[in-house]
DNA sequence: AAAAGATATATTGTCAACAATAATTGAAAA
DNA sequence: TTTTCAATTATTGTTGACAATATATCTTTT
């Protein structure tokens, strides 16, 4: 392989599969063209790759410390460097990825420190949202939350356990979407996004991460708008997640990119 | 001026005021380096500049809705487009500045709205950090403090408006720095610089907005280690703040790039 | 004089070539 | 065979040119 193809198109079924993934809660796209190939492209900005690799990361396909080299990223999302290197600037930005001078993007591995403030900032936040949208949630936005539980069970029916992996983050997110404030819940999408890789690496048995019925629960006691309540499921719920971690013994990961990205 | 003077150096007047502006707390140069002309040229990355347009708009001398055109800064800090490019899409992507495509950036003119979001989040997240650093705090931390609060008092002798107003502003984010956690921190400055704006928006009175010995008064509970009190003191001194603001009347703001950084 | 349109200018968006650095490979020596 | 060093290759960092768009200026028309 010589030169990078800069914008050339790549295989429908890559792009396709990576787009397939996570169909169920696809970020928005800035834009669609298809062109006389018959394969469709999507014109693609940072923020959709840095969306992707979100879910990517949620989804644990991404393992801590893969690298994300700019000639993969340009090739799967079919853009130039420019695009791949902002977005990676963003990333690293949020702490999703580390950016090593002349060595590349890799995401992030966090230690037991890191790992440990992510959580205290979870418990520190998630709680107090937790009362706060008891007191006041919309209609739109309790149906929203409803629908998303059920999306989950479904997905732990059928055992798609990417699916449940990242809907099961999700779900935090959106309840902090349903707060209504925008500063709020991007910081929440962070610390879950990082709590996904917290899991793959110190998680022990999936059944402690993903909890059956507790995010049911939860939303239970937002409904009756029983503020203490939701506050005290909240806690309880991060408390159990937490306690399905062992940080003294860091999960052996293996990555290959390009197979994660169904490159192969 | 028909061409940008990619990084040419420039006046050595126009940088060392830029740098001289806030002395008070600077940020770490990523380098230094000097040659021949005796010109001091300082190695210029991202973080800086994000850094001290943090800074600006710390102390009102960025108003909303100023245009940050890419010349100038290139001119201001001496360096190509790239870096400013990169460092304007990370502060967009913190919400300081909006990227409006082809057209430029700009600083961020909070509505109603998002500025009441960013109190909500405020008065969410720093009265359960003032409890939790009153918990346990260092002594490195509290003696940082305490130096903060009279660099505070000392601006506030001297009627150096500018560096109070930022000054205040870093007491929270300092606090939150004080909790050891580092995904707070960035948040708490990310909200505390919003909040800048936003006093420069609706700010009525500046007595108001920077109330005498409450950071004192709430660093003297922390270190009497009385979490309820330091709660407490906070969830006042956040009302108190917000009490000195407008919303209902925007200030009308003049804002010349140039001029504010001094460059005319 | 005011409004509308056309031209010119300035600003931002994008790209591709080049430079700098790190990783890899292969050859030579121990 | 293993180690060390040099040369090669691959990857990232940076720059300057060019394209696309918006803004300003100037002319023309009503």
């Amino acid at each position: 392989m010589s030169k990078i193809p800069n914008r050339k198109a790549l295989g429908a079924s890559t792009v396709a599969d990576l787009n397939s993934r996570s169909r169920a809660s696809e970020p928005e796209r800035s834009g669609t063209a298809s062109d006389s190939d018959g394969i469709n492209r999507y014109r693609v900005d940072e923020k959709f790759i840095v969306e992707r690799i979100y879910n990517a990361v949620m989804e644990h396909r991404l393992a801590p410390a893969t690298k994300l080299s700019e000639h993969t990223l340009c090739a799967t999302f079919g853009v130039g460097r420019m695009r791949v290197q902002r977005a990676l600037l963003l990333l690293s930005d949020q702490g999703i990825i580390d950016l090593e001078k002349n060595r590349g993007a890799f995401v992030v591995s966090p230690g037991p420190t890191e790992a440990s403030e992510v959580f205290e900032a979870r418990a520190l936040l998630e709680p107090a949202i937790a009362r706060h949208v008891a007191s006041d949630i919309g209609s739109k936005n309790l149906e929203m939350l409803k629908r998303h539980i059920s999306l989950e069970s479904e997905a732990r029916g059928s055992n798609s356990g990417a699916d449940l992996i990242r809907l099961s983050g999700e779900f935090h997110w959106k309840l902090a979407q349903a707060s209504g404030n925008r500063i709020l819940s991007r910081v929440v999408r962070e610390l879950v996004t990082k709590s996904s890789l917290i899991v793959g690496l110190y998680g022990a048995s999936k059944q402690k991460v993903c909890p059956k019925d507790e995010h049911l629960e939860i939303l239970s006691a937002i409904e009756r708008c029983e503020a203490n309540a939701s506050e005290a499921l909240m806690i309880e719920h991060l408390n159990r997640i937490r306690e399905g971690l062992d940080f003294s013994a860091p999960q052996p990961q293996d990555g290959d990119l390009a197979e994660i990205l169904g490159m192969k």
